[in-house]
DNA sequence: TATGAATGAGCCTTCATTCAT
DNA sequence: GATGAATGAAGGCTCATTCAT
């Protein structure tokens, strides 16, 4: 109860196996192995083998969305800022391939992460990204008429599919090469100059 | 194996049992008696619980997939094929609300679907909008250098995301409304004129 | 679901198995094995183990409670329908030894039999005894002014304890030679004639 | 092993902790809890679970007896120390409801208590009984044939039973009042006089 | 002596799959 | 083909007991 890095232990385990076999194809057993402890012991940090996805999808989205906030408030512009997002969000997951995989495929899986506890944490993340589109609208560099929370989901789900295919794609090539080209097609869009 | 449209009824009724308890909270007994049928049945149509969501997805993309090829043949040119084909990606979903909820939140687990056998079916999709995407470079619609592949996968992730909303949202609105302004910010992005 | 007989059998093999073992310490494997089936095969017919342990009773008891309804009813008068009652406490236990383990030792333990869905049967038991004497008292057999329910609550005792003394002996005399002795005790008490 | 005072605090934390869940629904640590100690610590004083209610059991008995034995002495003649050892004998539990929870409900159940270790306290406990019987009959105030072993179990089941009526039913009337009537239905029985 | 985190054996229950009818 | 009772492997979770501090 008393030992957060014990409890951290377990989640960074919990990515490894989930990441390798699936949540549902997981033993706690194996989850307990991969920590290096007894599997009784996962239950003094954790009640079920649930809360440890649920845990481990809040803490891991809260650490991105305070790196992204802070990285965010460094740029000069919302244009910039919204290129140093994509660019983070890919980098994010480049650097923690097995978090990807488990953000990327596992949690997807239904009425546990998108519904449920873990929404706060979600939303958050959406926010960031309505924010910047709102300081841009703003700053007259977006669309006056931008409607921002349709906006936010699709380069939300724009970054997540180009993310998913990377990791589906058994991370061939570099992800984080695609965050010049998705910025400036959410930006300018498909349509030829002029049309 | 002969009677087809038992098959049938089997897949239907596991669209309807796996959008209400999803894939793995569902017994094979659910689907049964939704179905009608006694539990070994379904064993005479399907060799697994797995081949069922298999077949499941690959039908329903394949159904989508020539629905959504025959539309697109009457349209035109390419950029009222890409409005139509985003307006049809929501109507279908919209229509189907239970197989919105298996395709939007289920069908994501891991290992399986984009992955694995069906990822035929999903490749079909994206190389329809490739093609549309190709097409309206090739009339000058689109941009000359546009990188179809990944302005494809954006725009399905584009589409994927609003849905996804819409079906976690309790589908409080329609979603075909959202179709017009999707199509609009993909192809003309978010940006200010003139900037 | 539908076998009676199945749900027989497994009562019968638990009576057994938890005669042997006593309750905590028996497996559901070990029922099943005991009847001759797989573990699962105890869920189609009961809800729990503890399931088992309260019908089980339950049914015994209510078997118990009709046969000696039935002894009794045969019977000329109160006084004879004592020692019948009494006669056939012993026989019935002597006759099931493992029922008698059971019922005299594993049922005692805590909150789930005299307490909980099984007192009426208990009650049912209790009342049979009762009845009996309140015809004793009213066809002037029996003390005017018995208290019956104290008096059944002490007969009941009285020969539950020497059940059990029996069986914690090992059953190593014929508990239905103390019948007599425990019928008479109980009508004329222990203190000396003309005192 | 230094502190007798511990290890008493343990067995009456252990007595209210049984009194509450049962044997088998109470763990070791709500043992420690509610002794105010780390759980432990328990095994500093007892080698098992079992053992503290082994423990429990024999102290308590032991206590039970010498008491028993004490006031019993006090008594001029055999029928008012039977008077005396039935008032006692519910008086006792209605002291302590917790043990007599404990005594009367958990300790019944199988393979530990009549049986084992501490069979002996238990032994103690009819032999006062019997010695008083004997000494009855020796004094002619009791049958000249009475079978005293059997009268003993009687007498104990009765006042058994009577102590468990009144512990199963929350305990909603005082129990010694049942003193008096239960000890004289057992010295003169159920019959009419003159039958 | 005391602690309480750690251990890991143990078991009830579920449910995909089979197969005798 | 259709049935649904039967199977039995599998795994989440508990908790008595140990032991390093």
């Amino acid at each position: 109860m008393r030992d957060p890095a014990k409890a951290q232990r377990i989640v960074e385990a919990a990515i490894r196996v989930f990441a390798r076999s699936g949540y549902y194809h997981s033993r706690v057993a194996d989850i307990a192995r991969e920590a290096g402890i007894a599997s009784g012991t996962v239950y003094l940090y954790f009640r079920t083998k649930d809360d440890i996805l649920v845990t481990l999808f809040r803490e891991k989205m809260a650490e991105w969305c305070a790196l992204a906030r802070r990285e965010i408030a460094a740029e000069p512009d919302p244009v910039s800022k919204l290129r140093r997002l994509v660019a983070l969000h890919f980098s994010v997951l480049e650097k923690s391939p097995d978090l990807a995989e488990v953000v990327q495929v596992e949690l997807r899986q239904g009425h546990k992460f998108f519904r449920g506890a873990p929404a706060a944490e979600v939303s958050a993340y959406f926010q960031l990204i309505t924010s910047v589109l709102e300081e841009g609208v703003a700053a007259g560099r977006f669309r006056r008429d931008l409607p921002v929370k349709v906006a936010a989901k699709m380069l939300f789900g724009a970054m997540d599919q180009i993310a998913t295919s990377w990791v589906l794609g058994q991370r061939t090539y570099r992800l984080s090469d695609s965050a010049g080209v998705v910025a400036s097609l959410f930006l300018e869009g498909v349509s030829a100059d002029g049309v």
